[in-house]
DNA sequence: GTCTATACGACGATAGAC
DNA sequence: GTCTATCGTCGTATAGAC
């Protein structure tokens, strides 16, 4: 079971990571943080690691795009519209932000604003994390009777808009920027407002 | 003349301070480089900003606020709706970015999702920014025949739509995600594609 | 108003024992 | 696989001369 506990310890080190981005952002995260957080042995990080603290943030950002991606396939199956879907997603983030009283951010974006310029690796994986979104969106759309390239378009339209209304509650402290998010995404998705 | 130099110093660590956090986030900006890039003296810091690094990023995040209202107000006048400002506003912005070879992101969301849980003095900073941008923007489009809650409503919707289109288009270093932006805005505002 | 010098902690990362 | 100890650097902030 030795694999099994240095996989635990390998993925508790990434939760944490991603836990603590989504609080104080990359670089205000630190690494002694990190262990502390996870309960894992610091001496086991860069074993996990050895590319040290860019290979986490890696997989931190891998692993929020997991966490969304699951989240959307537990929350939006049986909604009458694409629209309908989305809305039911944004009602979900919007539930987690009060819980942490604003205090969980979108690590993919922050890492984005923080690192984007000076890290290829981390800034590829989080235009992958925000790819992971828009493609199984924007091929919901074409199922739905929308051509790819306006699919596409709009799809990208609407990861960026919450995107950005995540952000605009969080400073506000308020979930209206993403219930108006949501008026706008029936507006653009369904057509209707 | 001592007041305007040191007048003049104290804007230059501020526009310092504004452009390093765009580039590489609140956190990720130390006071030693703030300085530097400045050409300011080391010692002047503390004596313009008695309460260190929380003040001059908050006076960082107002004047990114000025600045990009300002450029609003240059770029917008004459346009044939209030969706082709917005439209035009967009793409004032990409060219911002492509310039700056997607270095430049946003430095009020970056500030927001780094410090938002633990200054209440920034996130109240970032708050306002917010607002002063969504404000004349909603008052906008009250003057042209929008409900006072509806306007609201859509102006905040699509300065998130922006926010976020600017973190999107950094990750993929390109700006369709911006056009796509100025594509849903036009929805949005002038109720045609 | 600005200088130099420095306090003091946290940072990421590494070495070598076990 | 994990431990402790530690390296060198950088962080913010302060002290006291000028």
């Amino acid at each position: 079971m030795a694999d099994t506990k240095g996989a635990r310890t390998s993925a508790r080190l990434t939760e944490s990571m991603l836990d603590l981005i989504q609080r104080h952002g990359y670089s205000g995260t630190g690494l002694n943080t990190v262990v502390q957080h996870a309960g894992a042995p610091k001496g086991s990080l860069y074993f996990h690691f050895p590319d040290g603290k860019e290979a986490l943030g890696e997989k931190a950002v891998e692993l929020a795009a997991a966490q969304l991606a699951a989240l959307a396939a537990e929350v939006t199956p049986g909604a009458a519209t694409p629209g309908a879907a989305v809305r039911r997603f944004i009602e979900a983030l919007a539930g987690i932000l009060v819980e942490s009283d604003y205090e969980l951010g979108c690590p993919v974006s922050v890492v984005t604003l923080e690192m984007g310029g000076q890290s290829e690796r981390l800034r590829t994986a989080c235009a992958n994390a925000f790819a992971s979104w828009i493609d199984p969106l924007a091929a919901h759309l074409v199922a739905h009777g929308r051509s790819a390239p306006a699919a596409h378009a709009t799809a990208t339209a609407v990861v960026s808009l919450i995107e950005g209304a995540v952000i605009v509650s969080r400073a506000q402290r308020s979930t209206q920027p993403l219930d108006y998010a949501a008026q706008a995404v029936g507006i653009l998705v369904d057509g209707t407002p």
